[in-house]
DNA sequence: GTATATCCCATAAATTCCCATAAAATAATT
DNA sequence: AATTATTTTATGGGAATTTATGGGATATAC
């Protein structure tokens, strides 16, 4: 699987639909599932974004997590029943539903941003907020970040 | 993975397409995406440049790291969502996004600048001139710099 | 029946493909 | 060492393709 990079800001059209960037569908190509999973950010008022086969690895790695850990049941609770599988329409759309724009605060844009393995869909402003955030944390903190 | 060395002054066209020197496409001829990832540099009014295999290993390192970790969570926010996959067209030549240029300063012209694993784009006049301050500054600070 | 979602086609803008040419670098020859 | 030939590289521009987006027609659900 290739990886989910760059931003692309698109719009949502009269019916709902929005075209997932051709990047990431070009990401998705060699998938058995012709479209992408989606959920409510545990961490952010955004979407997340993966692969089906990338979801079948995170169910790989709950199992090795133990039956009775309280935790996990509560993240596997919201990451598998909140998850939306949803297929690309022939030019490349889908449609998010109502309830995870409504927690992205998305209405008539969308902004879909590259993560590396997965991808998020923000509303554009609130994401451009976070992102002075992040480097601002991050300019403060200087954390020893090394490549490779 | 050879390196990145010296510096080559190139032109932007009226399509904003640049040529990558053909040294730095040599040293990426091993590799499967035949183009550079960009990235606005953190540090620099400049362009940061790298393999998209150096970009792989960095999501794979991301994996390895909690999904609640605020710190990762922000690098990754930084480094993917900006990160741009440009692929090379058949004469070696790449578009750079206005984002990135403006960042850079850059217009008409661009100089490619080797920096080992990886490379910088500046705007000619603004690189030369960061040398000359860097010069002055090592010339005043003397760092003790040991080989091996 | 009404609303919602899917299929299909249309279009404008952006990007990529392809070929041409000029300049530079390398190799070959005297 | 100087000159010529050959290849590689940088740059320019037209044609073809891709992409994002819009909307009508058809199917499906409630």
């Amino acid at each position: 699987m290739s990886l989910f990079l760059s931003s692309y800001e698109n719009r949502l059209d009269t019916k709902g639909r929005i075209s997932v960037p051709a990047t990431f569908r070009a990401s998705l190509s060699s998938e058995k599932f012709a479209g992408v999973v989606l959920y409510r950010s545990f961490t952010h008022n955004c979407i997340e974004g993966l692969s089906m086969s990338r979801m079948e690895t995170l169910a790989g790695a709950t199992d090795k997590m133990g039956v009775f850990d309280g935790t996990l049941d509560d993240l596997s609770a919201m990451l598998f029943a909140d998850a939306r599988p949803l297929q690309f329409d022939v030019t490349g759309r889908i449609m998010i539903p109502a309830d995870l724009l409504a927690h992205a605060g998305i209405t008539e844009r969308a902004i879909f941003v590259g993560r590396g393995n997965g991808f998020q869909i923000w509303n554009p402003d609130a994401f451009r907020r976070a992102q002075a955030d992040a480097l601002a944390r991050l300019r403060k903190s200087r954390p020893d970040f090394k490549i490779g």
